[in-house]
DNA sequence: GTCAATTCACATGAAAGAGACCACGGTCTAGTG
DNA sequence: CTAGACCGTGGTCTCTTTCATGTGAATTGACGA
């Protein structure tokens, strides 16, 4: 490409008046100095957390609801709150926000604790200490002086699943050995059936409060959404019955607020790249269509080898106009792709929990379905819009070096 | 026709191994005064 | 004498294999009406 037309590019874009003011309103980092539609969780929230500025311990408290509900904000809303009081007044207490979930920074028992302890100071080597030396440092850190933590863990729910419940059971446990400080847990968790599967003594001591966020409906998530939208956006930018279909489209699904505000800000990119002066509603569809395609090119270019393997296995059979599939075909599939590839071929043991990865991701449908006395199986069908699939197998194709 | 036993084709769990990474402490080596 | 290179040990982490056990309903076959 010659370089004037890549400078006109640039100078187009220039001279093209952005649609936004401030467009990191919109995301999903941001945290909004004023929530809404969250009072009572808010409420019930403070009046847990509130005996610490009394130096006393607050009972445990789990946060339950599903994504976009506002769990994490109101967490960190309400921590952010107390933390300025308490530094007002002099008491002494330390908010620590985990995730622990993004980006494996703390999805291991040694990482987490790690990351606490850092979050206090203390260098802690990423590997090669053993787990309890770290857990002693982390004991000696916070017990070094008289004050209370209030500990923040996101996404609990995908800690437990990954390294299991010892580490909370553990973190539960730790003021009968703490003599200066004391620990209070904020659990947090999309998942609403997750303490079923906890251990019964780590349940009770984990959630002695709960607090469970109900869903937004449509008419919130319009109060929401133009709230923001009045920060992000230039007057008059926003075309009338956009907010309403973003708040519908968002409530479909579960009334998922991060989503919605996503929808939002990409809806304004596309209209802004097209160089139009207005978000309509059709580039909301535009908006919906490309988070989508972005999403899963994402997944499937970083999934590892083995994993796009399978993955191509499946797509061959689709295109074999098999609509459904069985564990054993795809395996099958494999295997001989593997070859092409020049691949060692993994057990049928692991194929199967792959699949099961797949469709966590959302790629694929895997269903265990029983076929009665012809044995029980998962039933795998392709579960990306018709539109992306063909750039998936080009995408599949140049990662695997076949075709 | 009814009902329990059988059977299939995997799912699902648990344990353990391989290989990568890392910290720590001890030993060796080369450079310095 | 000392800083830095180099090892060995012991630890974690991820991905995988191996072995074992579980499972839901179509099928089978015995049984009784």
């Amino acid at each position: 490409m010659p370089t004037n037309e890549i400078s006109k590019i640039f100078e187009n874009f220039l001279e093209k008046e952005s649609l936004f003011i401030e467009k990191k309103v919109l995301q999903a980092s941001y945290t909004p100095e004023e929530l809404i539609h969250r009072d009572e969780e808010i409420k019930q929230l403070a009046k847990i957390l509130a005996p610490a500025l009394r130096t006393e311990k607050p009972s445990n408290v789990f946060l339950y609801g599903k994504t976009g509900t506002g769990k994490t904000v109101t967490a960190q809303y309400t921590a952010a709150e107390i933390t300025k009081i308490s530094k007002e007044k002099n008491i002494p207490i330390i908010v620590v926000y985990v995730n622990c979930k993004l980006s494996r920074i703390a999805d291991t028992e040694y990482r987490v604790i790690a990351q606490l302890a850092r979050e206090f100071g203390k260098n802690i080597p990423p590997t090669g200490l053993p787990t309890d030396e770290v857990y002693k440092i982390f004991f000696q850190t916070i017990d070094h002086e008289k004050q209370l933590i209030i500990l923040i863990l996101d996404e609990i729910d995908q800690l437990v699943k990954k390294v299991g419940d010892e580490i909370i059971y553990n973190l539960t446990r730790i003021n009968t050995s703490l003599k200066n400080s004391q620990l209070s847990i904020i659990g947090i968790s999309n998942d609403l059936v997750f303490t079923d599967h906890l251990d019964p003594r780590v349940k009770s001591s984990l959630s002695e409060e709960e607090i469970i966020f109900p869903p937004y409906n449509a008419i919130q998530l319009q109060d929401i959404l133009r709230r923001r939208a009045e920060r992000a956006f230039k007057k008059g930018v926003i075309n009338q019955g956009v907010i309403e279909k973003c708040a519908a489209y968002a409530a479909r699904e579960h009334g998922d607020a991060r989503r919605a505000l996503e929808l939002l800000r990409v809806a304004g990119e596309v209209a802004e790249r097209n160089g139009e002066q207005q978000v309509t509603i059709t580039h909301i569809d535009a908006a919906e269509e490309k988070i989508e395609r972005d999403r899963v090119i994402d997944i499937v270019k970083t999934q590892p080898k083995q994993q796009q393997t399978t993955l191509f296995a499946i797509f061959s059979l689709y295109a074999e106009k098999k609509n459904v599939m069985y564990t054993g075909d795809v395996y099958d599939v494999y295997k001989t792709s593997c070859k092409k590839v020049g691949l060692q071929p993994l057990t049928q043991r692991r194929v199967s929990d792959i699949i099961g990865e797949l469709d966590m991701l959302g790629i694929i449908n895997a269903k265990v379905i029983s076929k009665g006395r012809f044995g029980r199986t998962r039933e795998i069908s392709v579960a990306i819009p018709q539109s992306i699939k063909p750039k998936i197998i080009t995408i599949l194709q140049q990662s695997l070096n076949v075709d």
